[in-house]
DNA sequence: ATCGATAGTCTCTAGACAGCATGTC
DNA sequence: CTAGAGACTATCGAT
């Protein structure tokens, strides 16, 4: 079944001249054996679906591009889908050139790009997000009729336990509207299942353009034990001698950990042992816009070549990480998963660890997440081979099992109960499913239908029962969303996040409540993320939670545990905190989270508050609808109530505004009249970016009047 | 009484999508 | 069921 055969000349492989000229003015000249074999198996000559497994790098991406030519040749639109911002940001780039040369237009959405919807009605190529496409659908844009092809990059994320529901939904909606499903996926154990599934024609490859040597640490012998019966010996700690063979041998690194604090720790004790200066890197740490606190950790460590990555870490420090390393200054990354799921990022050398802590105990890795990290070595084109070391194997046998077996096979998650309810009420509020039988056969058309048969239809019962108790969907002969369930929908939360939110604000006067009791409320929410209590000792949030929770400042829903009122009361008083307008590095401190988690928890909680603030107001709960609408405002920028105003305009954010506030400038009125001069000296900016926030700040005053 | 070194004990653990209306510091 | 680093604490001894 695997692909070992030569690279193919474009001309003779593809048969689609226009497509092949496009191939070639992108200096394509040979094809890789799983673009070749997708060919042949009707890429381009029919219009089945196609599903193509093989490792990353082996050019999967242009099996979808390709894809998307035809359609396009055809007078459709192509949609690609991706699970990451970062990705996506990365293929729109790629199917840029393509579209130079093709003359079309590639597009990208994701929750930060955002246009109307109708926008994207002039783009030939649409680049999106799971999710941002799974809204898009629910919305259904006139466009949506003139998709031929529908790429999903990563398909192997169906079986994501977050997720895969979402990946899966689309799928089953691509297949009822007939668009031709393109799967892109990393080997999984059930190629063949997802191929039927998808009705495709299955690709299967384990070519790879770079060859990966497979090995493992053995404590035992004191040598790394490679898969070509290959032995190097090591002597000390396995991480320092990698670090010094690849500085001997001028390659690069990137070494896997499980926490952060391990990422991070180990990076200290490699900068220690490093004889590599980066003393100039570590210059251009300051210039960038790198949060203090972070570049006073970072800095050492870089100044040695060496540096750590982590969704702790703000996005600008995580992208200097990055582009350092791709431009090979820095020597080696430790680094969490984050960078084997994000940007393509590859390294000479990988060092896995295998084991990590999940739900109170230590577990072993699933050879997928093994899989995942391991492809990350070897970088095309550039080294001869690339090398993955499992760190901490107990054992030979337990290494062989990662080395030597097939990652596992995907199962559906959408019978989860969240699952169930997000679905079933977004198919019937955008009135794709109007009854119970157009509904079950849009769910025939899932995994999970394929993987459990009737069994799923107890849990959609369920979910219909919930549904209508929520009064989001009247259940009769036909099936209808009401007002509630619309807006949830097209605000994409979770039907049990406006449940919690309604079932706690109906019967309070909004009078008699602190933000605080808010800010805890969207954070006892199921869309918020989870947020780990960490060095905030529990004692001291549990006397907090007494203080605040026997004067009903704080909900305590009973089916609620201990623990995730605690989390959720940490989360309060974090947002507290920041729109009272404490410092970040001082929230940082105080509860021990990162900056990229600050960031996190003020992105989401924004967005439900803006959510809750629509929902109140559609349930007829004016007074919470305008404190959530000014507290999601607060909450965007940082600020007390009275800087919303001069922090609309440009070049004013939460510490210039309270500047501007306490000498005196309270209005957008206050702003516009005064000199440029004066504002340039309070705020500590240059006179441009004065002139403009006052002349900024009169374009927005005639807009109000 | 105070400080400090040392050894034993306790604590803690990855990631990241989504709405809307406009232009970051 | 499986680990390991760093923070914290108890203990003891030197000044």
């Amino acid at each position: 079944m695997a692909v070992e055969k030569a690279l193919a000349e474009v001309d003779s492989a593809v048969p689609v001249p226009k497509i092949a000229e496009v191939l070639k003015a992108l200096g394509i000249v040979r094809l890789m054996p799983p673009q070749v074999e997708a060919i042949k198996k009707g890429l381009l000559s029919g219009n089945r679906n196609m599903v193509v497994v093989a490792p990353t790098g082996s050019g999967k991406s242009l099996v979808g591009y390709i894809a998307i030519l035809k359609s396009l040749l055809e007078g459709l639109k192509g949609v690609y889908l991706v699970p990451l911002k970062s990705i996506a940001g990365e293929k729109l780039e790629e199917l840029e050139i393509v579209c130079r040369e093709a003359s079309c237009k590639a597009c990208i959405t994701t929750g930060d790009y955002d246009q109307p919807s109708e926008w994207l009605s002039e783009c030939d190529i649409i680049v999106a997000t799971y999710e941002r496409f799974d809204s898009l659908l629910r919305l259904k844009p006139g466009w949506v009729s003139r998709i031929g092809t529908v790429v999903i990059d990563e398909i192997h994320n169906v079986g994501d336990p977050e997720r895969g529901h979402i990946v899966e939904l689309i799928a089953a909606r691509a297949l009822s509207r007939g668009f031709r499903l393109i799967g892109l996926g990393a080997t999984v154990g059930n190629p063949e299942e997802l191929a039927d599934w998808l009705e495709a024609e299955l690709v299967y490859s384990t070519w790879r353009p770079v060859k990966l040597i497979e090995g493992y640490y053995s404590s035992r012998k004191k040598a790394i034990v490679f898969d070509d019966k290959r032995e190097e010996a090591v002597s000390g700690a396995l991480e320092v001698h990698l670090l010094r063979r690849a500085l001997e041998e001028n390659y690069q690194v990137l070494i896997f950990r499980h926490s952060r604090q391990h990422a991070e720790g180990l990076a200290r004790q490699l900068a220690l042992t490093s004889t590599e200066h980066c003393d100039d890197l570590a210059e251009e740490l300051v210039d960038l816009e790198i949060p203090r606190v972070e570049v006073d950790s970072l800095r050492y460590v870089v100044s040695k070549c060496i540096a750590y990555h982590h969704a702790g870490l703000s996005l600008a420090a995580r992208k200097f990480v990055e582009r350092s390393f791709r431009e090979r200054r820095l020597r080696a990354v430790t680094a969490t998963p984050t960078l084997a799921a994000g940007v393509n990022l590859p390294a000479r050398r990988v060092a896995v660890s295998i084991r990590r802590y999940e739900e109170g105990s230590m577990k072993n890795l699933s050879v997928a997440e093994y899989k995942q990290m391991a492809g990350r070595a070897g970088r095309p084109g550039l080294d001869p081979y690339g090398e993955v070391i499992i760190s901490d194997a107990r054992n030979s046998e337990e290494a062989l099992r990662y080395i030597r077996s097939s990652p596992e096979p995907v199962t559906s998650v959408l019978r989860s109960e969240r699952a169930l309810r997000i679905h079933v009420l977004s198919l019937i509020a955008s009135e794709e499913a109007t009854d119970l039988n157009t509904l079950e056969n849009l769910l025939k058309l899932t995994l999970a239908y394929r993987q459990l048969g009737e069994h799923l239809d107890l849990g959609v019962e369920r979910a219909l029962r919930l549904l209508e108790s929520m009064g989001m969907v009247l259940a009769g002969s036909k099936l209808k969303p009401t007002k509630l369930g619309r807006a949830v929908t097209s605000l994409y939360v979770d039907p049990l996040t406006a449940w919690t939110v309604l079932e706690h604000l109906r019967e309070r006067a909004s009078r008699g409540l602190y933000d605080i009791y808010y800010l805890t409320l969207i954070a006892l929410t199921p869309d918020f993320p989870k947020v780990r209590l960490g060095n905030l000792r529990s004692k001291e949030l549990y006397s907090i939670l007494e203080v605040l929770g026997e004067e009903d400042q704080v909900p305590m829903p009973r089916w609620a545990d201990e623990y995730d009122i605690l989390r959720a009361l940490k989360v309060g008083l974090i947002l507290r905190d920041w729109i009272e307008e404490v410092k970040e590095d001082t929230i940082v401190e105080r509860y021990g989270v990162g900056l990229g988690d600050l960031a996190v928890i003020v992105d989401s909680a924004q967005w439900l508050l803006y959510a809750s603030g629509v929902i109140c107001g559609i349930e007829g709960l004016a007074d919470h609808a305008s404190r959530l609408t000014t507290l999601s405002r607060r909450v965007e920028v940082g600020v007390r109530e009275d800087a919303l105003e001069v922090v609309q305009v440009k070049w004013i954010g939460r510490i210039r505004a309270r500047k501007l506030i306490t000498s005196g400038i309270k209005t957008l009125r206050d702003l516009a009249n005064s000199s440029p001069e004066r504002i340039a000296e309070m705020c500590g900016m240059g006179i441009r970016q004065a002139e403009e926030a006052v002349k900024h700040a009169g374009e927005l005053l005639s807009k109000i009047s």
